[in-house]
RNA sequence: GGGAGCAUAGCUCAGCUGGUUCAGAGCAUCUGCCUUACAAGCAGAGGGUCAUAGGUUCGAAUCCUAUUGCUCCCA
């Protein structure tokens, strides 16, 4: 049989995946096994498959096929969330391009395009999960706007609505002037901006003179006419046709003349009083602060304690509108630079200083939000929030890394209510309907809402033509903090099958910059509607930047098309890449140097398997004890390494357990392993270590299947000569049983031994096929290993003397030394050398050991066994430094 | 402005409740090798005052304090 030298993953691939799915090995249904559900964090339907997705999705698989070879009933949930603004904003700017706008032609039209387009982009992210190998049963992929999960949402608002959990009401809000939407605060980025502060003039309105103090604090400005004003400091010069009062702090010695009186707004000339508040910052500026109640969160505050009349001088999308009374139609923009030009003319800029200040921008347009004060629905997080934080503190549930728990709970303590109206038409309609003379109603569904319109206002009369649905859709999470529970129709049918098998789900994969949208909510969730956590463990990944460590973005252009990734390297490779340096809630500073490095070990494993399926197998030749003691060895290392792996996931260490696994297969087992039972050129081997070999080949191909399930199941095909409907998928995962250190610790000491005649071929440029002889300063006649340190170092024998031997090149390990004799002439000076150095370094190494132990203090205080492991460092070196001086004498 | 975290080899990171897992791993680098599985490879080697300064201790990468630099979250 001809096997190619080189692995090619793309013929193995997409035929793999292919007969999973025909053999169904996805698919989960209830049973008597153990369940293992994980629900993947859907993806938004606009987006296509990028770098964190295949992170995200590398662990889950991981996890998921893992599960499934230990024998659990592994269920993995995919599905799409329709990511309400951001799929709108698509479907608006593919009408536009035709000229089309949304409120031309309707709701019920426009959704249609929305759902035309869902169902033509929808579908392709989940498509390239299945590239990367994604083992979930997609036979239960789900939507966020499917009739399930959307009747679970309005099932939620009814209910949450009922409890008094939610309510409509004016707030101040994140408004998004190109969406055209509110958002909530999580949707808000912060960006350092470098700006300008303006120093504006209010002049006194009616000056009587009065209000001086005398202190000598005070500061009074005056212009050349003798006229007194405030100073206002402002970011914003272009928000001041808004503002209705100004504040001072009653504290402030400076502006203490100002105390009751009233000013003017600069260019506006609107007389407003100066209110007092302790709220005002005195060393901001000049502490004295504008009141805008209707265009920042602070002056709305401010304006709800003081009274204030509010002037909204915006339109929805951020233009001036009648209500400022200047500047009308014009954008904040514009306005800004113009108010600046006519306030210098009219004199009443005083002066302008640069600044730096964080503003709000519009996580999915990118455009500053303005603080916009409407009508909008709240859901209270008051007791959500304190049922969300118990199951985290007393670690029902577990986060991954535990650093996110500080967060966590600093989040919830702080929360503000959620604000889940977006003026979208994409989403979930919000189930409230108005009554024609005021007021509204919240139902399930029309004719319910019609039913208690009845009720309410007593008219029996009334129809469905009467009552006129919100046109607001709901936040897209205030879907999927549902999903874990509505997945498996948790919320409609609690007590369905499914759902008491399936939920609790185990783990939850996701990216730390959802913990609040998502993770906190989803438990606020599971525990108002199940009484129980979502999840039991949150890994959270790392974000993938790239190497100069900046977030990976479609407008920087650094990201890498994984698909391509896929191409190049092999999913297999790939998922390694993803994973070799990728510890939670670590940054993943990406090169494809990483996926190489995968594909590079898919090439190690196929040319293992090469090896071991060209060997020609002798039924008659008895098992030499070297291959025995070998694969004794190996098997005790493997349940060593085994026990290493189990903790390493118990922990959530899967970059840990992938570097373990892969140095267990590339090290031990073809390094190591492979070279020592591997025949003569052209010999055969004998049945039982081929059978043993193969056995344990298999093994390893368990254990990285979770990791990389392609070439495993290929080559695991291949050592076992199986039929296409069998699978590695469904095989038993080894697990660790006990080993016998002493074995293991038997073989370090050989290997030491052959690195160190490696060692002298090396810097002594002895060619490989030389043969050599080896002398062990010893009393022991013969250890197991012998066979195969003659058979690895290229040596005719190993020989124990009782004293040094001359003309030979040695080197020590442990305490014994061991000689090459060597013809050529060894450069004595520079061996003398060697030694000396040697020597000099244990001499001081026995120092310091004798420092410890000759101090009373740490005699006495230290435990038993720090001390004898001193006394034994200290007698190890005086044997090392006893048998160097003996060498370095034989030399002279 | 408030809070949290990080700083260990050229790079990315391990290092648990102070002590033989104490200075580690992978990659990269260097030196030999086309040795009949693999050059996508083999065999060796070098490389770190554990950010800085103090302190606690018999003993500190590890605990405490300060400083510097970076990151994230919140307002």
């Amino acid at each position: 049989m001809e096997i190619e030298s080189k692995y090619n993953p793309s013929s193995v691939e997409d035929r793999w995946y292919a007969q999973w799915q025909q053999l169904g090995l996805f698919g989960s249904k209830p049973d008597s096994r153990e369940p293992y559900t994980v629900v993947i964090p859907p993806p938004n339907v606009t987006g296509v498959l990028h770098m964190g997705h295949m992170l995200n999705n590398t662990i889950q698989d991981v996890l998921v096929r893992r599960a499934r070879l230990l024998g659990k009933n592994a269920c993995w949930v995919p599905g799409t969330d329709h990511a309400s603004i951001a799929t709108e904003a698509k479907v608006v700017n593919k009408l536009a391009q035709q000229g089309i706008k949304k409120e031309d032609i309707g709701r019920e039209k426009f959704l249609e395009h929305a759902w035309d387009w869902t169902h033509e982009h929808g579908g392709i992210i989940l498509e390239q999960l299945k590239r990367l190998g994604a083992s979930c049963d997609w036979s239960r992929t789900a939507f966020t706007m499917d009739e399930t999960r959307s009747k679970s949402v309005i099932h939620t608002f009814v209910d949450l609505y009922n409890k008094g959990l939610i309510y409509r009401g004016v707030r101040m809000v994140n408004w998004d002037p190109k969406a055209l939407t509110a958002l909530s605060d999580e949707e808000v980025i912060f960006k350092d901006e470098h700006s300008k502060l303006f120093y504006l003039r209010y002049y006194l309105a009616d000056d009587d003179s009065t209000g001086t103090t005398g202190n000598e604090n005070e500061i009074i400005p005056t212009d050349a006419e003798g006229r007194r004003y405030a100073i206002v400091a402002t970011t914003r010069p272009e928000t001041i046709m808004g503002d209705t009062a100004m504040c001072i702090n009653p504290a402030d010695p400076k502006n203490q003349w100002l105390r009751g009186k009233k000013v003017i707004v600069p260019l506006v000339n609107r007389v407003i009083p100066v209110i007092e508040d302790s709220y005002v910052d005195i060393e901001f500026g000049t502490g004295c602060l504008k009141v805008t109640p209707a265009h920042d969160v602070n002056d709305y505050m401010l304006g709800e304690k003081h009274n204030l009349e509010s002037i909204n001088i915006f339109n929805d999308d951020a233009t001036l509108s009648e209500a400022a009374g200047m500047y009308i139609g014009m954008t904040r923009e514009a306005v800004r630079k113009q108010i600046v030009k006519d306030l210098d003319a009219a004199a009443l800029l005083e002066k302008v200083e640069d600044y730096n200040n964080k503003v709000g921008y519009s996580e999915r347009t990118n455009v500053p939000i303005e603080p916009k004060l409407s009508m909008q629905w709240f859901l209270k997080m008051e007791h959500l929030a304190k049922i969300a934080l118990e199951p985290v503190e007393n670690g029902e549930i577990t986060f991954h890394p535990a650093k996110y728990k500080n967060l966590y709970r600093h989040w919830l303590e702080n929360i503000k209510d959620w604000c889940i109206s977006r003026q979208l038409w994409w989403g979930h309609q919000i189930p409230a309907w108005y009554l024609p003379e005021g007021g509204f109603v919240v139902a399930e569904n029309a004719d319910e809402a019609l039913r208690l319109a009845k009720e309410k206002t007593g008219n029996a009369n009334l129809t469905a033509d009467d009552l006129r649905q919100d046109s607001d859709c709901l936040d897209t999470w205030f879907s999927s903090w549902l999903w874990p529970l509505s997945l498996f129709n948790g919320v409609l049918d609690p007590n369905n099958e499914e759902f008491r098998y399936y939920y609790p789900t185990a783990d939850l994969i996701t990216a730390p910059d959802i913990i609040f949208f998502w993770v906190a909510r989803m438990i606020m969730a599971g525990e108002e509607y199940a009484h129980q956590v979502p999840f039991r463990n949150v890994y959270f990944t790392g974000i993938v930047r790239d190497k100069l460590g900046r977030k990976m973005s479609k407008s920087l252009g650094n990201s890498p098309d994984p698909i391509e990734l896929i191409n190049k390297f092999g999913a297999d490779g790939v998922r390694v890449g993803m994973l070799l340096t990728a510890p939670a809630g670590n940054d993943l500073p990406f090169d494809e140097a990483l996926c190489e490095q995968g594909r590079n070990f898919s090439n190690k494993i196929w040319n293992a398997m090469r090896l071991v399926k060209g060997w020609s197998v002798d039924d008659n030749m008895p098992q030499s004890e070297a291959n025995r003691t070998s694969l004794l060895w190996f098997e005790n290392h493997l349940n060593k390494t085994l026990a290493e792996i189990e903790d390493d996931f118990g922990k959530y260490r899967l970059s840990n357990a992938l570097m373990t696994t892969y140095k267990l297969v590339w090290d031990d087992f073809c390094s190591w392993l492979l070279e020592m039972i591997k025949p003569a050129y052209q010999q055969p081997i004998d049945r039982s270590s081929y059978d043993t070999v193969i056995a344990l080949f298999e093994k390893l191909m368990c254990m990285l299947h979770p990791f990389m399930p392609f070439i495993t199941e290929e080559i695991w095909h291949i050592l076992g000569e199986r039929s296409d409907t069998e699978s590695i998928m469904v095989a038993q995962m080894p697990t660790a049983k006990p080993f016998d250190e002493n074995i293991i610790k038997a073989f370090e000491t050989a290997k030491e031994v052959i690195i160190g005649v490696r060692g002298l071929r090396n810097s002594k440029g002895i060619s490989p096929k030389e043969v050599l002889h080896l002398c062990e300063k010893s009393a022991e006649t013969a250890s197991p290993f012998d066979d195969i340190i003659v058979k690895l170092c290229n040596i005719n024998g190993i020989e124990r003397v009782a004293d040094k031997v001359e003309n030979a090149l040695s080197f020590m390990v442990g305490g014994t030394e061991y000689f090459v004799p060597f013809s050529q002439n060894i450069d004595k000076e520079a061996e003398l050398k060697k030694l000396e150095e040697e020597l000099k370094y244990i001499e001081g190494f026995l120092n310091s050991v004798m420092k410890k132990l000759s101090n009373e203090r740490f005699v006495s205080n230290a435990p038993e066994k720090v001390v004898a492991v001193e006394r034994q460092k200290q007698a190890d070196a005086e044997q090392k430094i006893a048998a160097l001086k003996a060498q370095i004498e034989a030399m002279r």
